[in-house]
DNA sequence: GTACAAGTTGAAGTCAACTTCAAGTCAAGG
DNA sequence: CCTTGACTTGAAGTTGACTTCAACTTGTAC
């Protein structure tokens, strides 16, 4: 596959394609004359890699989870741990949620005067003093 | 309260929270001398803050949904959209949960040849092309 | 064989969200 | 009174993740 033709499956644009190759997340098989040919492979890397946008890892961090084949490391407790970082996101996601549909549906006219707002603050403030969730057990694969 | 006081109560740093008052999120009630003074409702409106961080959205749509007295604003059906989109968040990040707790219990020696997992990348890959989950819906009140 | 759309490069630009810096102000303690 | 240390400012610097640019090359269709 050319590089359009990736950007077409994935909706990654070709820019963005030769950043991740650029950065060693990706990488072609090779090339017609000047141009990168990638194998079809790369379609689930580039999954992999938005899966773990979507999850607030870094690129640095997804590369460090590829293997130079673009398969997935196998350091089990790392991986375990990023789900578990995943798990404790949801947990306060769902809360946000929970409180933002309250607040769309409170007939109060001040929400500082509802009692189930203010516990919704209460534990966002609880869960935002563990300052960054991301950076924490990761820092070790960091060169 | 000084800006101190307010750093250490809630982890954020000074120069944070000055960049957040010249934004617009936060106000000082004034000053002594040339110091700024809190109220203590800022810790409140600071709690929201993170927690719509955590949920993924910008500092200018955060100020879009506060009045200017830190009060969550009254705008139901954007509040409303907002937290469909976290539940659609939700839904993602718990699937990368489970494949990556697969991932790392899987004894296949490659994740290509695992049915489940390729069932999350698929999942991912569909996900993944509609492409920015952010800034949909609230352009509109961007300036 | 030539035109041209689509690829290539490295370097520079952009954006959000901060942080750092230099230079200055001020309140309080000794 | 004078030093000290916490605060003030605007401006500039940083980081991550890209995008854009200018200048160039090349595969493909006619």
């Amino acid at each position: 596959m050319d590089i359009a033709e990736v950007a077409k499956h994935t909706g990654v644009p070709a820019s963005t394609l030769r950043y991740y190759e650029k950065k060693g997340l990706i990488a072609s098989v090779g090339r017609q004359g000047i141009r990168r040919k990638f194998a079809p492979g790369v379609l689930d890397q580039l999954a992999l890699i938005s899966l773990g946008q979507a999850a607030g890892l870094s690129l640095d961090e997804i590369r460090s989870m590829l293997l130079p084949n673009g398969q997935p490391s196998i350091d089990r407790q790392l991986l375990a741990s990023k789900a578990d970082d995943i798990d404790a996101l949801v947990k306060r996601l769902r809360a946000m949620s929970r409180g933002l549909r309250h607040a769309a549906a409170c007939p109060a006219p001040s929400h500082a005067e509802c009692p189930s707002f203010q516990k919704l603050l209460k534990a966002a403030a609880s869960g935002a003093i563990e300052k960054r969730w991301r950076n924490t057990e990761l820092k070790l694969s960091r060169k």
